[in-house]
DNA sequence: GCAAAAGTATGATTTATATCATAATTTTAA
DNA sequence: TTAAAATTATGATATAAATCATACTTTTGC
């Protein structure tokens, strides 16, 4: 269940779709960067310049909701790409992407990612594909925030973090996330993530340290959604 | 604002993709199909055969959720597409379609429509376009449940009613539901539906008529998103 | 290494909305 | 056309979760 490492710049669906001739030209124009946990790859109302890509680290994408609330889209680990939204119709990110850990990026002009897509008709391919099942699971939040309580959602976050992010030596979920973050993503407040992970926990399906989770019956989980 | 009627099967994105020689091969393999009013056009758990466009008439798209609940997903009108969701990693359908009113639609087969898309990668882009719009507009919808009020949303849900199925003559939005669709869309219950209906009339923001909404003060309905 | 800041657990209270209940109205279909 | 079925409006009550409050713990940055 050990998430595999990309050891190098390259385990993301621009490099799996790019036929070889072109792969030159994007090596040529992209950009390494790093970001520090909690600094911003970027933010809402920014002006779009260009893609990114996670080489190392994590990411939360989010979405400022008035003043003080927010809700995170989603989470972000290496291979993953941030900050394409389609055709640039929109000049603006609306949403913002935030580091979770120290993390480096592969960076792309925006006009030679869409170079990218014209000369790639499989990456553009894949890409719908992406976006097809990225709609799909939205739909499915949007479906659970209709109808189940608040301790279905976190038992399906945990469930979902577990698949994606795996898990470490000592079973532990590999990404610390805060009650406030766990509490942005399930659509719910910290005070009350605490009191569903201290139920959780008293019911002995999952285990905590810290910020540290991990399952402990994984089944009995799931049935709670 | 009132909605252009498709009046021939071709007001859609696979048409207006679609490379002229290919479009006769489109044009041979495509089935006529029509549905009542209330009938499906296909359900949760068939088996993918193929892909609709819609040329007359209206389509929920919904979920069931256990046994008595569902949540709808959008609602769909003359030159939407329905029934393709990536590839076809999974065999059956994942949400239902149902006609909410007599509908007539186009029909292709699944590996004909596959085909089409490697034959047209501008219809490609097009779909990755379609897919990351509704993907944005889908995350708002989450972000909306889990920060906004049921009034709010209901505001909203009406907002995008008159947007997307304009007004008719009288000034009514253009599409006709049920409370209890409203709510499943909204979701929520159609005691709450009824209830918020009535106190957006009461402030006169809306009027109704039976199942006819009109928008009375657009600017104050979208002060409460 | 330590003080300040950020995050966490848990109790008490409030509130929005679900649920339950009933009567009135509209739609459907025989 | 008419009776049955579906839909709607609205009131009364219950409840999950938000909010408010406080003490405790961990993390951060100088």
């Amino acid at each position: 269940m050990k998430q595999k490492q990309a050891d190098q710049a390259g385990e993301n669906i621009l490099y799996r779709y790019c036929i070889p001739e072109w792969r030159t030209v994007v090596d040529t124009g992209r950009e390494l960067r790093s970001v520090k946990k909690g600094q911003p790859v970027f933010s809402e109302k920014d002006i779009v310049q260009g893609v990114f890509f996670i080489d190392t680290g994590k990411v939360k994408i989010h979405q400022r909701w008035g003043d003080e609330k927010e809700l995170i889209i989603r989470f972000a680990k290496n291979g993953d790409m941030l900050g394409y939204r389609g055709l640039g119709k929109e000049k603006v990110y609306p949403v913002s992407a935030t580091a979770l850990e120290d993390t480096t990026l592969v960076y792309l002009d925006i006009r030679l990612f869409e170079a990218t897509l014209q000369v790639n008709p499989r990456l553009t391919y894949a890409l719908m594909d992406f976006y097809a099942n990225e709609l799909e699971a939205t739909e499915r939040r949007v479906r659970n925030m209709a109808h189940m309580e608040v301790k279905g959602r976190v038992a399906e976050a945990i469930t979902m973090l577990k698949r994606d992010f795996g898990v470490n030596e000592q079973g532990f979920i590999d990404i610390k996330l805060t009650r406030q973050d766990m509490a942005s993503y399930v659509g719910t407040t910290y005070e009350t993530i605490s009191r569903m992970i201290s139920e959780l926990e008293a019911e002995k399906l999952i285990r905590t340290s810290g910020k540290n989770i991990a399952v402990l019956n994984e089944k009995q989980l799931e049935q709670l959604l």
